[in-house]
DNA sequence: GTTAAGCTGTATTGTGTATACATCTTCAAC
DNA sequence: GTTGAAGATGTATACACAATACAGCTTAAC
């Protein structure tokens, strides 16, 4: 039973923009502040934009911020909408299911259920809720990468950078 | 979030062997009935018979029954145990863990708390459960496999059939 | 001793996620 | 009005791991 890295991302940038809600945040950054792949950040924030849970800028001194209030960004929506397999076994989904019980099963029931209870827990609470540690968590994002003495000055240049591994 | 085939093949074993407790299930029939791999099923077969849920014999007449009753057979443990990549998301693997947050982290409370109540639905329910609708059960799982017309005799030479697709 | 069953280990395939790459668009600063 | 820093987008590749196949062994009934 896993969450996609996408969806651990996407509330990873949420937590980040929240943080550090006096100015705009760029991709660049927050890559980064959390030592992951700065391409697949920018689909992960396209995403959350999509989904109006960010507002992202274009062009020189541009990044994102949160498009609403922390407050009203529920975990459990994010968490449905980053994660697009939503079938926890095959016989959830009527396209490929092929279980011959499937008529008599009580299985999928209670499977369901189990996951409206794992759903529910986000669903009560908010993005505000993983800020109440906020000065902590801006102190954490703000020291520099492990093996990285500075910053390099970076640009384009450096956006192929990886993880220092 | 999904939970692997390993899983959902392991409880649908389970469920065919509580529903043909008057006899030994073979692996060769519980695939044809599913029409799955059987060189799959062999290893959950094998994991099941690890963890006590069945047991089984070998050699001519071989097969396997259920090693306890139904009603003491609890569906959260079996997934907890048929499912070994437990880690919701990578922070909760200590070895791999690189997220530099964590020390401020309450995402990862917060999905632990979702899992628990996950897992606490399963565990208020056991195998007995599964097989309210027996007679149902036993019937969809004699029905011919689509698009065969008659069980071939089988034996090893059958071993490597694959689904009808 | 033959056959039907499970046991075991290894190799291969397949799928889906994650990542990289390349290029385009936008917009602010100069 | 040009430049450069940012996001947008589409495609291609890499990788992990689950799923499957294959090969040979062991056990027990007949």
């Amino acid at each position: 039973m896993r969450l996609t890295t996408f969806s651990d991302y996407g509330l990873r940038v949420l937590m980040y923009v929240g943080a550090h809600d006096d100015r705009l945040a760029t991709i660049g950054e927050i890559a980064q502040a959390y030592d992951i792949s700065e391409n697949h950040l920018m689909k992960v924030v396209h995403r959350l934009a999509q989904c109006g849970y960010v507002e992202t800028a274009r062009g020189r001194g541009g990044g994102m911020r949160l498009a609403r209030a922390p407050r009203d960004i529920n975990l459990g929506e994010v968490v449905r909408r980053t994660e697009d397999r939503s079938h926890l076994v095959e016989c959830f989904d009527p396209q490929t299911s092929g279980c011959r019980i499937a008529p008599g099963c009580t299985l999928k029931g209670l499977l369901g259920e189990a996951m409206d209870a794992f759903f529910q827990v986000l669903d009560s609470h908010s993005l505000a809720d993983l800020l109440v540690t906020r000065p902590k968590l801006v102190k954490l994002l703000a020291l520099p990468r492990r093996g990285a003495t500075a910053a390099p000055s970076g640009g384009r240049a450096a956006r192929g950078r990886q993880r220092a591994g």
